[in-house]
DNA sequence: GGATAAACGAGACGGTACGTCCCGTCTTGAG
DNA sequence: CTCAAGACGGGACGTACCGTCTCGTTTATCC
């Protein structure tokens, strides 16, 4: 049930072998080599399987392009996201985006910024990917949503604000830097929240409603 | 001069043929057409030569490979963009992304969004094909440099705004949106405006000055 | 103890589930069907598993490779050859060509021809093959044996004829037709006979001996 | 112009690189390096490429499968074979047969008869191979024709032979014996050609004609 | 005008990776 | 204990493109 990714191979009803847990790390284990050694873009399903010790075979049995390999290794970095404090969604965001970011840049090992990178990429052409990225979103950004949430609750946001569209515009300023290249150094983090509480606190347009 | 892709091949003493116009003016339109019929990813250079009539070593040695031929396709696709009249920034802004995103859906018949998209993705590998993205989109948006600076002189915009910044600022909301293929329709401009104004007009961050 | 293929398997001690019957009933036809469909070179152990609802492992614990069970199948198709009526050699040759003939060409439903060419050509790979092949050779050809000795008894062949040899040279023609896809018509047996017999009853040649 | 293979490669009009000579020769090598070391059935066409140094797709280009392969050097195994003395038939098929099975044995240097024997099992279901086969067959028994004919002349073989018939029937023995890996040694040559000779001697069968 | 040189179309080349297929083995649970 | 189902490591298949390299033709400059 987990991930985006295993929920396609759910159904199970005979009998047979079953999925081997000990190809899957050792297909995700190649990967995370790859990456550090040549560069996401040199990547190939052919070395990966050889570096995995694996058959071709098993690998497209279970990710379709390494896109989807790539979507299991961000599905799978899960940080340590702290529980918002309450108190100011200033702080929260800080303590929010600073987690994110070192996820991106890589302070586990692992420089989860890339992968996104090239899954929105590839998710252009791919709309099936583009969903599960999408639903990796939705279930990774809960806690941005709790934040906004409370915050409006709290009064500090407007009453009106529409939490999907203030979500999308609080991860529009850091996607754009993640895309150009420039994903902020943590001293810089609180700049690049205060611009967007700016564009938050002021209200965010609202569609037009017939009766305006 | 021109383009930044033509700039590669200016120097040029001895004798010879030239290059052939009508060569580049096909291999352009081949690749919009397969664009259109097959998709950005399926396209090959082995189609596109097939396409155009033209060699392939012609055409590697114009384009180093199929990101180049978007680009000089994004190069060419000069849309009129309106001279700024000064009377509000939220009215040039609107005009402005209004033909910006106008251009990116393709309302010319070239949808220059997904070559857009595709650049960038491919420049994460490709410093020199980053670097001419980089003039390229510095060309283009001279005028919402302009904009900026003429409201900021107006008054509409903080003084203290760091021009460069503000406008990384104010691309970023719709560049999320095309990344996330969710460019919006016409009636939907003037709300993404407003809320990047809303950033804008509350004072961008800025750098920690030594003497704070 | 049947045919060649089984007698690899005949040792039977420890307890148990017995072989399948059923189970190699479903093989063998399952071959059979697929020859008619596809083709001898299309057919793989994997296609006929699925077939015959088998597992893979079954197979492979009975036929080592798709060629014997091809030799299963030429083993299985015992036609009922005639008993010699021992009247003259070219009648009898002549019956017994004609049935197997008719059993190569598929008279009886399974075109055998096809088995035996391609068991033919697999044994030059692969001795063990070539063994059974042998075996199941001698033991069809038994008949042949008889006529020919019966023949050399009435007197019909010089009393110095080596059977074997003679066997050889006899099947020589035949089975080049075959190989060449030449196999004769019903009506043209005959004459293929009469060449046979022409260099058979001039003598075939001796190996030299040593006080010649 | 000359080979079978080749034949189906003669049309050119455009312009353009050539086939490269180089190449064959090395993919030609490389087989019969490769055949000697791990054998026929064990021969891929990854291993050819490989060896030779030469892209899989140039092999595909010109051999589409590594039966034509081996035809190609069956073809250019041209041995010296002696015009025919015409002082007996039976002294000019010992002579003929000499050199053939001297090239099947591999006498110098490439054993041709495993080749012989693998294309005419692949040309089982190969029916554009068959004919390719077929066509180098006719190409290499002219001389078995001449030397038939020169007897028929003589006197040697009934006025009313059908030489077709009869080259088949002489080569019928031997290729049976190839075929079932008895190729004999060269002592044994003298008499398998005896044996032939009764049979071609006595007047091969003709076909029934209606007014008889 | 003849020589020279560049660019051109066509396309063969060595090579890499693709995604598929099948091999023969191993694992799992049902009978 | 055998069997079906089926996942596995492995490896060859035949294809598609890559980017480079002849070829011989065309086009422009220079002598």
């Amino acid at each position: 049930m987990a991930s985006p990714v295993a929920a396609l191979h759910e159904a199970r009803t005979s009998v047979g072998a079953r999925r081997s847990e000990a190809t899957e790390a050792a297909v995700l284990e190649a990967f995370v080599e790859l990456l550090a050694e040549v560069g996401y873009a040199a990547i190939t399903m052919e070395a990966v399987a050889k570096r995995a010790r694996a058959g071709k075979a098993t690998i497209y049995r279970w990710w379709p392009t390494k896109a989807y390999i790539a979507l299991s290794l961000i599905s799978k970095a899960k940080v340590e996201l702290p529980t918002p404090q309450g108190l100011s969604l200033r702080s929260d965001l800080i303590d929010y985006m600073t987690r994110v970011l070192g996820m991106w840049r890589g302070d586990a090992g692992l420089p989860v910024g890339v992968l996104v990178r090239h899954c929105y990429a590839e998710a252009w052409s791919d709309p099936a990917l583009a969903a599960a990225l999408q639903s990796e979103r939705l279930e990774r950004w809960t806690l941005l949503n709790d934040m906004l949430q409370s915050a409006r609750d709290r009064g500090e946001l407007p009453a009106e604000t529409d939490l999907a569209r203030a979500k999308d515009f609080a991860m529009s300023w850091p996607l754009y830097l993640l895309m150009t290249d420039q994903v902020p150094e943590p001293d810089a983090i609180a700049r690049m929240v205060d611009d967007t509480l700016n564009g938050l606190r002021a209200g965010l347009s609202r569609p037009p409603s017939p009766d305006t």
